[in-house]
DNA sequence: CGAGGTCTTGAAGACGATCAACAAACGTGG
DNA sequence: CCACGTTTGTTGATCGTCTTCAAGACCTCG
């Protein structure tokens, strides 16, 4: 089975045979995690990044009184902490929404690719950025969409995000996450979440059943979430 | 005059000379841009990166009805696009807050510096990194926060990042905004926005007037936003 | 000095939160 | 395979936050 995060970055740019052999040999070892297992722990200091190779975990932030807010989604080939490669001290969490097979990459190692392998480097240097990219895309939304835009939109960008890695069954695709975690992505209620999806599926957009998305109507789902892609950079260029 | 982006990268890690004269070298020119002049338009395909020198600029999305988001601010130091350099196209725009003077640094500088100074290359890396960080509290701040915990947030991060870059004046730092683009950032309408900076002020904590914050109560400003720095990642640690 | 941008305040209304109660689904042990 | 507890989903009612609309004051700069 090849290693997701080589499509990602061939989704991006080619890859040399000793590029991705360098990548290969930087894995130390793979691990499973439980559903709700916390894969890193917010304000730890770690020394190694995760890449998620089979399953879903998700990104997030507690505030003093509990309240949570879940600040990315990530599915098979994401580098979900690439950047505490240089960071070193967690900023969030990182928890597993399903039981997730998880490549563990040394910084050590990491280290010594950035020492010896610039092209590569700066195609992992581009994942954290596309992350980062698809942050300002999720502020945007959280400070002028409307709640229901919002839902939508982040239906766009999984089912986007799921088809380029072939993840998806026509226009169904698995988001195995429960109606509170969709709230805490959203920045709303749990109670206002389920009637959103209510309404999704009262005008015929999308349905959101037993943890699967399909979608009924693409067109006017991207409409109602003015989704425009160019935020997730999927073209190939040379970087 | 030092370069700010020397000091910049100081504050997380060490320079070498030649590391330093690298930096320097990579410029190609230094421009002035006026007040709401776009440093660098949504959408458009780059070929340089820019680092201000002096004044302020913000980074902005636009929605199809004209509602806009900032999703950042930045002041001297900072290499606003820096990420242009590996994404090539912009995925949104750059606006002059007020009068700046900018440094052009070439993506071909940038690549050769990519090339030969792995370290280097790191801490710019680096420099994305916190910005992605700065993203996540922003989002978090947007969905779970309250309007006021996130004007007084907003205040606590400018305060700490003009004062390490030492551009504060005791507990005053100039904050050369309208309340339009204050309401822009913090996803809130003008007239919400007037009104929040009236209860900052009743509460005795911090008074936004004439492009100025004076903070009158650092520690009861800091409890509402609950702000922790963290995230701004400003130690000092080999990467 | 006038015009446009910015700030301020009031009033009405929409959107989403909270509280509450119940239904359905799930998983675990008997 | 069923009984039971727990988690997840659903719906109604009420309340608060923030938006929108509107109008007037202030200010700044040609």
């Amino acid at each position: 089975m090849k290693n997701p995060l080589i499509s990602q970055l061939e989704r991006r740019d080619t890859l040399s045979p000793e590029e991705r052999s360098a990548l290969e040999g930087a894995i130390s070892k793979v691990k499973e995690f439980a559903p709700d297992e916390d894969l890193v722990r917010d304000g730890e200091r770690v020394n190694q990044s995760n890449l998620i190779l089979e399953g879903f975990a998700c990104r997030y932030k507690v505030l003093g009184d509990g309240r949570r807010q879940i600040t990315a989604f990530h599915l098979a080939g994401d580098f979900v902490d690439l950047h505490s490669f240089l960071l070193k001290k967690m900023d969030h969490g990182v928890a597993a929404l399903t039981r997730c097979r998880v490549a563990f990459f040394p910084h050590e190692k990491l280290r010594e690719i950035s020492e010896r392998y610039p092209h590569l480097t700066r195609l992992m240097w581009l994942l954290t950025l596309i992350d980062a990219s698809a942050h300002r895309e999720w502020i945007t939304g959280m400070g002028r969409r409307s709640a229901e835009g919002r839902l939508a939109h982040l239906f766009c960008e999984m089912y986007l995000r799921l088809d380029v890695a072939g993840l998806t069954d026509g226009l169904t695709f698995p988001f195995p996450i429960t109606q509170h975690e969709l709230g805490d992505a959203l920045g709303l209620s749990v109670v206002h979440t389920n009637r959103l999806l209510g309404r999704l599926r009262k005008l015929h957009l999308a349905t959101f059943l037993s943890n699967k998305v399909k979608i009924e109507n693409w067109e006017g789902l991207k409409e109602l979430a003015e989704f425009d892609p160019t935020y997730l950079h999927l073209n190939s260029e040379p970087r």
